[in-house]
DNA sequence: AGCACGCCGACT
DNA sequence: GTCGGCGTGCTC
C-alpha cells in the first residue's frame, strides 16, 4: 500500500462486460508526462492490451492488486479533454459503452496492437542441444508471441517454451505497433548563407558534382529549403554535406491527403439583399448570449454555402475554428472544391473514403492547430478541434447524419452539444428543414433565418403534377406520361439536360406470379428479390444479404409460366429511353453504378461537362449537386416514397421532391419539373409542387402532434436478433416486461414486442420493442439497465441486441 | 471475449 | 468415487 496517483484507463476489448475504467499503477517517471487521452499498453489477465487513459485519479493508498502500465504510446494526448467528456456524453445519451463511444470518436488508424513476443537470449549459457532444435531456430527468426508458437508447433511446444523461459534462454519483449505511422518527409535546410553555399559548390564541381548541384539548388531554393527527394540526391551526397556543416535534415510531419482538383482562388461574390440580411441576423445571434443555434432555411439555389463561408470568415478572424458537416462528402465534391478555392490549405477533410493513413494525418493537422476548418461527413463532428467557434450542418434534414451502428448518434445533436460546450455558434442549413429543426425554433432553442429567393434572381422551377391514372385511361402504358415524353424530347433538342429521379434501383422491385400471386423471396431473408439486368439476362438479387439466383419465368410454387416483373427501377428507365430515343446519351447514377471508387465523380463530371443528355438517378442525385445546364427534372414515380411504412414517409417525400425539383434551372436556364404520381392530391406532393414549405409543415406538424410522434416525443427502438425465432422473440419480450416492471409509466410508453418490418435478415430473426418518451433523461436509467441485462444474456446465447436511442425510423 | 470456478448426471 | 456438462462471475 502506498500513496499516489493511479491511471484509470479504458481497455480495448469487445463486449459490454468490461465497460468501466480499470486502475493502473504509474511510475514516477511516467507521472511527469502522462495525461488523459494518451494511448498506453497495459497488462490485462494474461494478455497485453491497448488502452486509452481516461483520467488520472489520486488515491490515498494504491492497492496491491493494481498492476503497472507497461508502455506509453504517445508523447502528447491524441484525444482532447473535451473529446473525453464527449465520449461520456455519448454513453449517457445513446446507451452505448465507453469503448463504442471512443471508437466512434477516434479513427481506427490510431489503433495500436500490443503483444508479448519471445526473443532468444543467444549467449554461451544456451546449450547446443537447445540451440539446434527446430523450435529454437524458428523462435529466433520469427520472434513470435505465444499464440503463434501454439499455432505452428501445437500444445507440446508450450511446455518446452516455458522451460526455456525459466532457464532464461528466452525472454519476453513487448512489441507495440500502430496500424499506420504518422507520415513524415525530410527537408534540407542550409546552415550557411547562400553565398557560402555557392562558394562551396564551386569547390566541389570537379570531385563531387552531385554535391555541388545540391548546394546550388539549395542556394536558389525559393523557400530557402528543399524537400529531399532521395532519387535525386542519394543519402551519401546529403550525409557528407551534413558532416561538413553546410546543411541539416529536418523531419516534418506531413499529410498524405491531397485534394487533386483545387479550384483557383476566387473572389467572394457580391451578396444578394436576402443573403446580406441573413448574414446580419447570424452575426447578431453570434453576439447574443442566449441560444446560438440558427436554422438557415434557404430555398434551393439561394446561396446558403456563401452564407456559411462568410460566417466561417468571421469565426477565423476571431482566431477560432470551424466544423462543416455535409451529408456525404463523396457526393459533394463541388462543395469541397469551393471551400478550397476560398480558404486554401487551412482545410482538413475527414470522411470514410480516406485511407487510414490519410485520416490519421488529417487528424494530427487538426489537433496540432495546422488546420482550422474541418469539412467532412457525420464522423467529422468529433474532430479534435480545441477552440471551436462555429459548427455548420449542411442539408440538415438528411438521414445520413444518424449513425446506424452503436453508438447510434445523431451528428446534428452532437454538433449542438459541442457548440454548447464551447459557447460556439451552430448553423443548421437546409432548403427543407426537418420538423425537428423547426420545432427547435418554436420552443425557443433556435432562431430561423430565411433565404426566400434564389441567388440568380430566377424563380423556382415551375412544377407540373401529372396524374398517372389519366395516362392509364388514355392507354399510355409507357413509364413516361405524354407530357414528360414531350418535354424530355424538347429539352434534349434544345441542347439542355434532363434529370430523371426514381427512388428505386435495379430493374424491377419484385417478381410476381400472375397465376398464383406468389413472389420470389430470398431464402435467407423475409424480403422479395429485386430484379437486376446483367450481361447474361436478368438476375434476382437480395438487397439485404446479396443472395442471387437466375431469372425464371416458371413459378416455383404453381409451376405456371406466369412470372412477371413488377415495380419500375432505374435500370428499366434506362432501357426505356434507349428504346424510345436511341440517340440520346444516358447516364445512370445509383449504388450499382457508383460502387467503384471514383465512378461517382466520373458520372458527375461527365454530366456536368455535357457528355450526356439525361441523368437517371436515385436519391443520391438530390444531395446538393449543381448542374447549371439542367432544364427539366422528371420525377418518374413520386408515390414509391409515400407508401413506405414509416412515420417520416411524408416528410421524406416532401424533402426529396423539393430537393430534386431544385436541380432544375440553377444558372441561366429556366427550370421545369414534372412529377408523375397516382396521388396528386396528397399534401406532401401538393406542397412540394407549390414550393410551399409552410403548408407542408402546418399539416405534417399537426399529424405528428396528434399521433404523438417526433418531434413531439422521442423514439427508441430495441431490436433482438437470433437464428432461433423464439430466442429473438423471448429477448424482446423480456426487455418489454423488464421495462413495464421498472420504468415510470408516465414518462415512458412501451409498445409491445413485435417482429421487425423485415422479420428475418440473413437467417437472423428480428423482434423489436418501440419506446416513446418525452425526455430521455427521465427514462435513461431504467432503459439502459434493462437493455444491458437483456443484451448480456442474449450475447451468451449467440444472438445480438441493439438499442437505437432517438431513432429516426422504426423497423 | 475468454477463462476459471462450481455444482449435478453418466461413466472407467 | 471421478470426468465433464455449461451457468455464473471476473478481469485493475
Amino acid at each position: 500500500m502506498s500513496d499516489g496517483t493511479v491511471a484509470q484507463v479504458i481497455v480495448e476489448s469487445p463486449g459490454l462486460f468490461m465497460d468501466k475504467p480499470f486502475d493502473y499503477r504509474i511510475t514516477p517517471e511516467q507521472l511527469r508526462f502522462l495525461r488523459p487521452g494518451m494511448r498506453v499498453v497495459v497488462p490485462f489477465r494474461k494478455d497485453v492490451k491497448p488502452a486509452i487513459v481516461w483520467r488520472l485519479h489520486h488515491v490515498d493508498a494504491v492497492s496491491e492488486k493494481i498492476r503497472p502500465i507497461i508502455s506509453v504510446v504517445d508523447e502528447s494526448p491524441i484525444l482532447t479533454e473535451e473529446q473525453l467528456s464527449l465520449a461520456q456524453w455519448l454513453c449517457d445519451r445513446y446507451a452505448c459503452t465507453i469503448q463504442d463511444a471512443l471508437g466512434a470518436i477516434l479513427p481506427g488508424a490510431f489503433r495500436v496492437r500490443g503483444r508479448m513476443r519471445m526473443v532468444v537470449v543467444d549467449d554461451d549459457s544456451v546449450p547446443d542441444d537447445v540451440r539446434s532444435t527446430r523450435l529454437w531456430q524458428w523462435i529466433a527468426a520469427q520472434r513470435p508471441d505465444e499464440a503463434q508458437v501454439m499455432q505452428a508447433f501445437g500444445d507440446k511446444a508450450r511446455h518446452q517454451v516455458r522451460g526455456w523461459m525459466d532457464a532464461v534462454y528466452l525472454r519476453q519483449e513487448l512489441d507495440v505497433r500502430e496500424r499506420v505511422q504518422q507520415a513524415t518527409k525530410s527537408f534540407l535546410l542550409p546552415c550557411v548563407g547562400p553565398d557560402e553555399l555557392l562558394a562551396e559548390a564551386a569547390v566541389r564541381d570537379r570531385r563531387a558534382a552531385k554535391q555541388a548541384e545540391l548546394l546550388r539548388a539549395l542556394a536558389e531554393a525559393e523557400q530557402g529549403e528543399l524537400l529531399w527527394s532521395r532519387s535525386t540526391y542519394p543519402g551519401s551526397t546529403v550525409q557528407s554535406l551534413v558532416r561538413d556543416g553546410l546543411l541539416r535534415i529536418e523531419e516534418r510531419t506531413i499529410s498524405r491527403f491531397t485534394w487533386d482538383d483545387k479550384a483557383i482562388p476566387s473572389t467572394p461574390p457580391v451578396l444578394t439583399e436576402a443573403q446580406e440580411r441573413a448574414l446580419q441576423q447570424i452575426r447578431l445571434s453570434r453576439r447574443a448570449n442566449g441560444h446560438k443555434t440558427v436554422v438557415l432555411h434557404g430555398v434551393t439555389g439561394s446561396g446558403k454555402t456563401e452564407i456559411y463561408m462568410r460566417a466561417i470568415e468571421d469565426t477565423l478572424e476571431q482566431g477560432m475554428q470551424v466544423i462543416v458537416l455535409v451529408p456525404e462528402i463523396a457526393l459533394t465534391p463541388q462543395m469541397v472544391g469551393r471551400f478550397y478555392a476560398r480558404f486554401g490549405e487551412r482545410i482538413a477533410v475527414l470522411h470514410s473514403a480516406l485511407t487510414p493513413g490519410e485520416r490519421r494525418d488529417e487528424w494530427m493537422r487538426i489537433l496540432e492547430g495546422r488546420a482550422d476548418i474541418v469539412i467532412g461527413a457525420r464522423s467529422a463532428v468529433f474532430a479534435p478541434i480545441q477552440n471551436l467557434g462555429l459548427v455548420v450542418v449542411d442539408e440538415e434534414h438528411e438521414p445520413s447524419y444518424k449513425q446506424d451502428e452503436s453508438p447510434h448518434y445523431d451528428a446534428r445533436e452532437v454538433a449542438l452539444e459541442r457548440a454548447a460546450n464551447a459557447g460556439a455558434m451552430a448553423i443548421l442549413g437546409s432548403a427543407t428543414p426537418s420538423l425537428w429543426a423547426i420545432r427547435m425554433s418554436e420552443t425557443g432553442r433556435a432562431k430561423i433565418v430565411s433565404l426566400p429567393t434564389r441567388a440568380n434572381r430566377k424563380a423556382l422551377p415551375t412544377v407540373e403534377l401529372i396524374d398517372m391514372r389519366n395516362e392509364l385511361r388514355s392507354r399510355n402504358k409507357s413509364l413516361f406520361s405524354a407530357r414528360l415524353q414531350e418535354e424530355m424530347a424538347r429539352t434534349v433538342e434544345m441542347g439542355k439536360q434532363v434529370v430523371l429521379f426514381l427512388n428505386r434501383r435495379g430493374y424491377a422491385n419484385s417478381m410476381l406470379c400472375r397465376a398464383c400471386g406468389e413472389s420470389v423471396h430470398c431464402p435467407n431473408c423475409d424480403i422479395s428479390l429485386t430484379v437486376h439486368k446483367s450481361a447474361a439476362g436478368h438476375v434476382l438479387i437480395c438487397h439485404y444479404c446479396g443472395f442471387q439466383q437466375p431469372y425464371q419465368d416458371v413459378c416455383g410454387f404453381c409451376h405456371e409460366p406466369a412470372m412477371r416483373a413488377f415495380g419500375i427501377g432505374t435500370e428499366q428507365i434506362e432501357e426505356a429511353i434507349h428504346r424510345m430515343w436511341p440517340s440520346y446519351r444516358v447516364l445512370r447514377m445509383d449504388v450499382d453504378t457508383t460502387r467503384k471508387k471514383g465512378s461517382l465523380k466520373r458520372i458527375v463530371d461527365d454530366f456536368e461537362h455535357g457528355r450526356a443528355d439525361i441523368l437517371i438517378g436515385t436519391q443520391m442525385i438530390a444531395k446538393g449537386l449543381d448542374f447549371p445546364n439542367v432544364r427539366l427534372v422528371g420525377v418518374v414515380a413520386a408515390d414509391t416514397m409515400l407508401s413506405v411504412p414509416d412515420y417520416r414517409a411524408h416528410e421524406r417525400t416532401f424533402q426529396l421532391l423539393t430537393q430534386v425539383a431544385g436541380r432544375a434551372g440553377r444558372a441561366d436556364t429556366e427550370g421545369l419539373t414534372i412529377i408523375q404520381t397516382y396521388r396528386p392530391e396528397h399534401f406532401s406532393i401538393q406542397a412540394a409542387a407549390k414550393h410551399d414549405f409552410a403548408a407542408f409543415y402546418r399539416e405534417e406538424r399537426e399529424q405528428r402532434e396528434f399521433f404523438a410522434y417526433p418531434p413531439f416525443c422521442e423514439l427508441a427502438v430495441f431490436v433482438a436478433t437470433h437464428t432461433e425465432e423464439k430466442l429473438a422473440k423471448g429477448a424482446a419480450m423480456r426487455f418489454e416486461r423488464e421495462l413495464r416492471r421498472t420504468a415510470d409509466g408516465n414518462a415512458l410508453s412501451v409498445l409491445p414486442a413485435v417482429p421487425s418490418g423485415i422479420r428475418r435478415i440473413e437467417n437472423q430473426y428480428r423482434f423489436q420493442v418501440v419506446l416513446k418518451y418525452e425526455h430521455w433523461q427521465d427514462v435513461q436509467q431504467s432503459v439502459t439497465a434493462a437493455y444491458r441485462l437483456v443484451k448480456e444474456r442474449m450475447n451468451r446465447l449467440g444472438g445480438t441486441c441493439r438499442l437505437d436511442v432517438n431513432a429516426q425510423r422504426i423497423g
